[in-house]
DNA sequence: TGATTTATGTCGCATTACGATATATCTGCG
DNA sequence: CGCAGATATATCGTAATGCGACATAAATCA
């Protein structure tokens, strides 16, 4: 695949590349710790909120759009119910499936933080666009 | 910080911003993992061989360049010692610190994962590029 | 209808990071 | 110089979370 053997510079780039991303990751983190979220039960909220289509998000769905097992979801659920976020519910249509919904509870904490990301991501843009960009002509 | 209510366009930006950095993380993971390494551990071999600077790496600045607590560093530097792909040494100069340095093994390793890295940010990089700029105008 | 597939759930295990705490070394000030 | 405090690293027990193996229920299809 690489044809030419690797510089510095490229190890520098992956490195700093690498970086930024994980600011993002420990700001988006904190923020959601703030909040009494663990990361992952916001990024299932977020999920769940940002979910396109009139359809109704599952189970299964959640777990494609998180890339965890279908399993890992379903324990994510059941914390995410438990402390009472998310409605889940046998859907009529195939009694196999839980359809998730969000609670007013979870509504308000996710605006919360999604306004903060907002503004933390216009903030991380820029620079993370010149990373990307520099691995281009490298 | 936020003027205006959050629209459903701007959830499904958020979810589809974490979407792609997830496919990009578990693309890592995996390729991490077929090369019989954590993730993590991989994260802090990149972090050792890009660091730019003549400056040798210590237990301390890789805590800080993988968003970690110093102990965690430690523990983590620990299992790279242990693997057989960091040398740690004490720092003459202070001889609280522990310099780290990459074995062959871990050159190999790392060059081959950095190698298909650029290839799949190449290839990521336009869609993420895109949704990041979308932020701009929201 | 019975076999197979799909969707979800349960349990024990492994990884990994953290908090609390400890030890060794350095640094600065009186 | 000599000690108090700061700095760097290390250890141990704990907690969060995902996975593998396995289980259950419902739908699908031959």
């Amino acid at each position: 695949m690489a044809r030419d053997k690797l510089s510095d510079a490229d190890y520098e780039a992956l490195s700093n590349l690498r970086y930024t991303l994980r600011r993002f990751m420990d700001f988006s983190t904190s923020a959601a710790q703030q909040e009494g979220l663990p990361a992952q039960q916001h990024q299932a909220l977020l999920a769940i909120r940002g979910h396109g289509g009139g359809e109704a998000m599952t189970v299964g769905k959640l777990a494609e759009r998180l890339m965890i097992a279908p399993h890992s979801s379903t324990e994510l659920v059941g914390r995410l119910v438990a402390a009472g976020y998310v409605i889940r519910q046998v859907d009529p249509a195939d009694r196999r499936r839980q359809t998730l919904a969000l609670t007013q509870k979870a509504d308000a904490v996710l605006e919360q933080l999604s306004a903060i990301h907002l503004t933390e991501i216009r903030e991380m843009a820029p620079r993370l666009i010149d990373i990307l960009r520099s691995f281009k002509d490298r």
